[in-house]
RNA sequence: GAGCCGCUAGCUCAGGGGUAGAGCAUCUGACUUUUAAUCAGAGGGUCGAGGGUUCAAAUCCCUCGCGGCUCACCA
């Protein structure tokens, strides 16, 4: 207590007060505290019954929360409380709890966590509220919250600061409570299904899966650097390759790349595994799943996000990428072409793409500049080059195409699936193809991985597989703007040490 | 990585060369059904950090830090 020359005139009031409860004998940090209800309990059971009915009822109740407003008048005050549920207002009177309990009442703090036992009653206003008859601090606060009226706003303080923006934003609490609900619900639906939750390492010698630069750490005793995970892919296969027919994870992946409003360096992805399933299972799964977990949670598939209504009403769009690239912009890609012939193209038709991009670069081009940000109502997206797509079988019926498919809603990627490449020498010939990519430069070209392939040869069965981005799925169903509205502690870069 | 914007009291924000402001919050006093309670009074600031220009800088200039948005990069 020898630095309190520095503390604001707010935090020593504070800390007086705390001084002030312990020369009382009271202790400011208590213990177990047993509620008979919560906010919400009080409110269901009594918030439809009249004043007269609750006078004669008289209910007991024992509840506790974080004093978030105090409106005191003379003798008598207010007071609003809030627990997980919600608010309840206190009505405290000095004839009620007495003088000793009401100089503490006078000096409690907001933001202080305190436990009241009351009757139920309705004020003059109409508004259920305890009137007081016990009042306990449980733990005393010793720094003032933000702004009862305005909030928490400053965007960079509500990151690094979540809890405060969860105790004076309740949007926000709903949002996480949301998200909650809806990986709840995923887990029931493919439970359903006779999916097998699994988990697999987040730390692996060879990072593949996806085409991401990786992390990278260090483990002491073996003397080795390892990698977080940047996929989940490589794993469930070789489960599937073990008998399991069908497997999920859902679990954080990290991709070391910038940070945006769509972009965190760790996120959470589903990835999911069907042994004799293909392409159109999988999109009828992810429809189906995306479906009911709207209906279940919002119970509507009518959505807005970003000011655009979104209806998610199953019979999605589905078109082949060529074909939605030639709606887009006239450009028929169709044809047989060479490489040069397919820069032209690009170059006449304002597309970028770099020197050496071979055909199915440049088709992937043509659909990210042209394609992508229009694609607002539930769209699938199939036949991708297979160059972008080491790990898909190719379309049986045109080699320069996978049988992958993409999800859009809102202009959004929302899922990634394919039917599993299975054959282990075309395999080897994928990743020697994505080691010639990495000589040439593109350090997120996958690294070729001996033991996946060994498994592979081993004999996988078909396979559909799915992934879908979680957090840009609950991005989607509350509307939030930003990655970092759905996630609780976004990555921030450190404060410099004063 | 580039451009633009922001950083002033605990919170929300004004102020853009001449004594640092308001609302809420805090403290003191009044008030026994209020609810953004009300009324009277008081205290509270390294104006993100550092440098420069100037008689004088929160304000103008430079560098840096953190954040936001857009773009680029990236499944």
């Amino acid at each position: 207590m020898s630095q309190e020359v520095d503390l604001t005139n707010q935090l020593e009031a504070r800390r007086e007060k705390l001084r002030v409860l312990m020369d009382k004998g009271i202790n400011p940090f208590g213990g177990r505290f047993v509620r008979t209800h919560d906010t919400k309990k009080i409110r269901d059971l009594y918030s439809a019954m009249t004043e007269e009915e609750l006078e004669e009822k008289a209910v007991h109740v024992v509840t506790a929360g974080r004093l978030m407003a105090k409106r005191r008048k003379g003798k008598a005050g207010f007071a609003d409380i809030q627990d997980f549920e919600g608010r309840i207002q206190l009505y405290v009177r000095k004839d009620n709890v007495g003088d000793e309990t009401y100089e503490i009442f006078k000096h409690i703090d907001i933001g202080d966590f305190v436990g009241v036992e009351g009757t139920v009653f309705k004020t003059r206003m109409g508004e259920l509220s305890i009137r007081v008859v016990k009042f306990n601090i449980l733990s005393k606060s010793l720094r003032p919250l933000p702004d009862k009226f305005h909030g928490l706003k400053d965007v960079e303080q509500r990151y690094r600061q979540r809890y405060l923006d969860l105790i004076v934003n309740p949007e926000v609490r709903k949002t996480f409570v949301l998200r909650s609900k809806i990986v709840k619900t995923i887990r029931d639906y493919l439970d359903d299904q006779q999916y097998l939750e699994v988990e697999t390492p987040t730390m692996q010698s060879i990072p593949g899966g996806a085409a991401a630069r990786p992390f990278i750490t260090h483990h002491n005793a073996l003397n080795i650097d390892l990698y977080l995970r940047i996929a989940i892919e490589l794993h469930l296969k070789r489960l599937i390759i073990g008998g399991f027919e069908k497997v999920y994870e859902i679990g954080r992946v990290y991709r070391n790349e910038g940070v945006d409003t769509k972009h965190n360096p760790e996120f959470t992805l589903l990835e999911l595994y069907a042994a004799y399933d293909d392409l159109r299972d999988i999109m009828a799964l992810t429809e189906d799943l995306i479906v009911s977990v709207t209906r279940k949670v919002l119970g509507t598939t009518q959505i807005t996000y970003d000011g655009n209504p979104i209806d998610l009403k199953p019979g999605w769009h589905r078109i082949h990428m060529v074909d939605a690239i030639k709606e887009a912009t006239g450009v028929d890609l169709w044809p047989e072409m060479t490489d040069e012939q397919a820069r032209k193209l690009a170059e006449d038709n304002g597309v970028r793409v770099d020197a050496n991009m071979s055909y199915g670069h440049v088709v992937n081009e043509f659909f990210e500049q042209k394609v992508e940000d229009t694609l607002i109502q539930p769209t699938f997206i199939f036949g991708h080059p297979i160059e972008i797509s080491p790990l898909a079988k190719k379309d049986p019926h045109d080699q320069r195409f996978s049988d992958r498919f993409e999800l859009y809603i809102a202009g959004g990627e929302q899922a990634n699936a394919f039917s599993e490449l299975n054959d282990p020498i075309d395999q080897r010939e994928r990743f020697e193809e994505q080691m010639r990519e990495r000589e040439a430069g593109n350090d997120e070209a996958q690294v070729i991985d001996e033991d996946f392939l060994e498994a592979m040869e081993y004999g996988m069965p078909p396979t559909g597989g799915l992934g879908i981005g979680i957090d840009r799925l609950i991005m989607l169903l509350t509307d939030s703007p930003s990655i970092r509205d759905v996630l609780l502690f976004p990555l921030m870069k450190p404060h410099e040490e004063k």
